[in-house]
RNA sequence: GCGAGAGUGGCGGAACUGGUAGACGCGCCAGAUUUAGGAUCUGGUAUGCUUCGCGUGUGGGGGUUCGAGUCCCCCCUCUCGCACCA
């Protein structure tokens, strides 16, 4: 009978639902394996590129439990967010309703895919038993002064009446209802993350098994910088003006001082200044700029405000600007401008006639002859520095910092472009923040002993007003935990991420109600051996959960630095060369390509195209081409059942010939599939050497006895290897012909060398001839052979051997002359 | 602009430590089987030439080496991330 995967497959299925084989239990007698993949949001369908990060966890997973480890492969839902809220708010459907529809649905197809995961452990972001620790940690970040209260400008529409992401918000309009986007002020709960953004750098190296690119990324996003606060007086406003700066020994060079447009200070200003109407102009043109436009434009834009500053080292005055290219978001929001020495100070003095000053110098006695034509940002050495002249660079740095901190007017300083973490959200499929306003006792946090705080079912969804939490009676009113009056709970829920940051412990102990996990079982499991998922959340997800490790190590449940040993970022799954999307419409349905091929070839095909890092490019061809190598072996067993049933002994110290070179091909692909996953998790060579395996066992003519028996070897071999790729082809032939093929087949190290070698043999560094020898043959014997070759001895014929180079069991060069 | 990575047949890719370039698969070509198509099986498939052989070939140019896809320098192209970061 032909190879019925249509058949075969749930059969299977419904056997591991039932058997439960992929549920374990902490076991400290067997070495443990955490194979862990990124959890999916709910959206109702798997896609490929999930196809394929389970794939390839699952091949991890399957493969060394085969091996004898104790492998933890879960697999749980992200499950919060705006999607389903969005979905509310058009259809009028709870979003949990739609949340638990969708994973129930997607679950299935997870199962259609024979992925090994313990479902005994899945957990949902949503069920209020989960979010309850959301809120324990909010509440222990509290207690420890890790959370607290920050206004801060965030995206906000106006008809929407709720707070966007900033891709919600392009081209300054909304994405719902296209109303322009205001900047707006908003009371936020702020996570002190920048606490740690030291150790989250430091420990970066401490990650030998993570990718460079995203160590790189994390490095970049957490900005780490060197420098100095340093305060200029405004004597107009009778303020002190911060300005960052990574070079305060350029400071006797600042000729002007820049603030951002929408820097707090330029409300003052423009009070008192004669440039007022100028200030406001400049101010709404850099407001009505949209993100893009600002990208978009490297000029240099500015205002003169009208007023002063006194550089607190030469006590000058210089003048003060508003200017396009600096944020508000980085340092303070206003810098000293040093012309000679920064770029951007440079094109900004000369549009606006600034004075140019140079005050370092590449070398002692050096002079610029010539008016600058650009910055000079080289370090050096000080001139025209008063008392700090002669100095390098370095050492004026340090004894600034230090005149500036006995001054009063600044010191030395490291900044981050890491910011704390904002958690408010205005929305409502997400963990309510466990916070209780009172009018006499303020901001009280809710017990520990009344968590979880539920989100309400009185809701309802429209779209408008604000979070749908606003309409719940039941909820915005409560009692003060504290006085017992009355009070409002906070309304803001968190942002998703915090679920994700630590839901991989929770599948530790996913039932446990008296912690958010199990400290013991975390000692055994922790950290995560392998984590697999897309490069997309190289920054944001993956410093959230690095930083939670960290904060739960100083809860006291862990004893860990970092939750990830490896980490494997996937490539994408594209078609036609582009990503799929529903737009393109050229998204391929991960249920049709199962019910076309089958859910063993899909992943095949999945896994063979490329290496797990780089992109892969859907093709039904090469579906195909996997279904078409698992029929051929499949069908290896229907023409030889008797070959693969019965299991011969044989002695593998009397093997010659065919059968010894097939029995070698045999230990060579164990040795080299097991490499391949375990070390290079390059998946696809380990397939290709089962088919050439497979290639070679088909092209031998199986006739006499003990040939017969390696053959029936080679093959249950072969089906045990192909069982992390393709369960259950692999498990149905495994019972089909009464073997057990749940087993790593054990490697017989001295058979994965074969006997003979190539001697590739080249005079001067080309190939002149390919001679078969002995493994292990002398440089001597090595010449030998190779002179006894016509085309060599041709070659050498009235030269002289100037050397030989022979690289044992590959080749043999000679030079000659 | 800065940072990371990658350029190998018609295509996806292999070559792990400097040692046979193109494994394995897709596609294509030819043959077998078939009324036909599909499926299956067998063989072929980098390229040039004077074709049982010889040469050339891993984005381009240079270098190190007995030997370079692999190491070094310069250049080009592409992908990803960040981007006026003070």
């Amino acid at each position: 009978m032909a190879y019925n995967f249509a058949e075969i497959e749930p059969r299977w299925q419904k056997r591991w639902a039932e058997e439960k084989p992929y549920k374990v239990k902490r076991d400290s007698s067997k070495k443990k394996f955490y194979c862990l993949e990124m959890l999916p949001y709910p959206s109702g369908r798997i896609h490929m590129g999930h196809v394929r990060n389970y794939s390839i966890g699952d091949v991890v997973s399957r493969f060394l439990s085969m091996k004898g480890y104790n492998v933890l492969h879960p697999m749980g839902w992200d499950a919060m967010g705006m999607p389903a809220e969005n979905a509310a708010i058009k259809s009028g459907r709870h979003p949990r309703e739609h949340t638990y529809d969708h994973m129930k649905m997607m679950r299935a197809q997870l199962q259609n895919l024979g992925f090994s995961y313990d479902w005994d452990r899945e957990i949902a972001s949503c069920d209020p038993e989960y979010y309850r620790w959301n809120q324990w940690m909010f509440l222990k970040m509290m207690e420890k002064g890790l959370v607290y209260r920050h206004r801060r400008s965030v995206n906000w529409c106006p008809s929407c009446r709720t707070v966007l992401a900033n891709e919600q918000a392009e081209g300054g309009t909304c994405w719902r209802c296209d109303s322009d986007v205001e900047l707006k002020e908003l009371e936020q709960w702020f996570v002190r993350i920048t606490d740690y953004a030291e150790e989250l750098l430091n420990d970066l190296d401490e990650l030998p098994l993570w990718p460079e690119n995203v160590k790189a990324m994390q490095r970049h996003w957490i900005g780490r910088s060197e420098g100095s606060f340093v305060e200029f007086r405004l004597p107009a406003v009778d303020e002190g003006l911060e300005v960052f700066t990574t070079r305060i020994d350029t400071i006797f060079g600042a000729t002007f001082v820049c603030l951002a447009p929408n820097h707090p200070l330029v409300k003052k200003i423009r009070e008192v200044s004669p440039e007022r109407e100028a200030i406001d102009a400049f101010v709404i043109k850099m407001n009505r700029m949209s993100r893009e436009e600002r990208l978009a434009s490297t000029e240099k834009l500015g205002q003169f405000t009208g007023i002063y500053a006194v550089n607190p080292f030469t006590k000058e005055e210089i003048p003060v600007y508003l200017a396009n290219f600096v944020l508000m978001e980085y340092g303070t929001g206003a810098v000293m401008s040093v012309p000679a020495h920064d770029q951007r100070d440079f094109e900004f003095a000369k549009k606006y006639k600034l004075p140019i000053l140079p005050v370092i110098v590449p070398e002692p006695g050096f002079h610029y002859d010539n008016e600058l034509t650009e910055a000079v940002e080289a370090t050096g050495v000080l001139v025209n520095s008063g008392e700090f002249s002669g100095l390098t660079s370095d050492e004026a740095k340090q004894k600034m910092n230090e005149t500036a901190e006995s001054g009063g007017f600044g010191r030395g300083a490291v900044t981050y472009k890491l910011k704390d973490w904002g958690i408010s959200r205005q929305r409502y499929w997400g963990t309510p923040i466990p916070v209780i306003y009172c009018d006499n006792c303020g901001i009280v946090p809710v017990p520990e002993a009344d968590l979880p705080v539920k989100l309400p079912d009185d809701v309802v969804f429209t779209g408008e007003g604000g979070s749908p939490i606003l309409t719940s009676e039941s909820f915005l009113h409560t009692a003060c935990p504290k006085c017992g009056g009355n009070a409002r709970r906070e309304t803001d829920t968190m942002d998703t991420f915090m679920d994700s940051c630590w839901y991989y412990y929770r599948y530790l102990s996913p039932r446990l109600d008296t912690a958010p996990f199990d400290t013991e079982e975390a000692a055994y499991w922790t950290p995560v051996d392998l984590y697999i998922g897309g490069v997309e959340h190289a920054t944001m997800h993956l410093i959230y959960t690095r930083f939670f490790t960290k904060l739960l190590r100083d809860f006291g449940l862990l004893k860990i630095d970092e939750p990830v040993k490896k980490l494997v970022t996937q490539g994408m799954v594209i078609k036609d060369g582009r990503k799929m999307s529903k737009s393109l419409g050229n998204v391929v349905d991960p249920d049709d390509m199962i019910q076309k091929y089958g859910a063993d070839a899909v992943r095949v095909f999945m896994l063979f195209a490329s290496p797990p890092e780089k992109e892969i490019e859907w093709k039904d061809q090469g579906a195909e081409g996997a279904l078409r190598f698992l029929n051929r072996v499949w069908n290896f067993a229907e023409n030889n059942g008797e070959i693969v049933k019965t299991e011969t002994e044989f002695d593998t110290a009397t093997l010659a010939g065919k059968e010894k070179k097939l029995f070698q091909k045999l230990h060579q692909t164990i040795a080299k599939v097991g490499d391949d996953i375990e070390k290079r998790l390059h998946l696809n060579t380990a397939i290709a050497s089962l088919m050439e395996l497979f290639n070679l066992l088909s092209a031998t003519e199986i006739k006499e006895g003990v040939l017969k028996a390696v053959a029936g070897a080679v093959y249950r071999d072969l089906v045990r290897m192909l069982m992390p790729f393709a369960p259950h082809m692999a498990s149905e032939l495994g019972e089909l012909y009464g073997f057990d093929a749940s087993r790593w087949p054990e490697l017989k190290q001295e058979f994965a060398v074969a006997d003979t070698f190539t001697l590739v043999v080249q005079v001067n560094g080309k190939i002149k001839d390919k001679i078969e020898a002995e493994q292990g043959i002398s440089a001597d014997e090595a010449f030998r052979l190779a002179a006894e070759s016509e085309r060599v001895s041709a070659e050498l014929a009235g030269r002289n051997i100037v050397k030989k180079i022979y690289v044992p069991n590959r080749l043999l060069n000679l030079v000659v002359k």
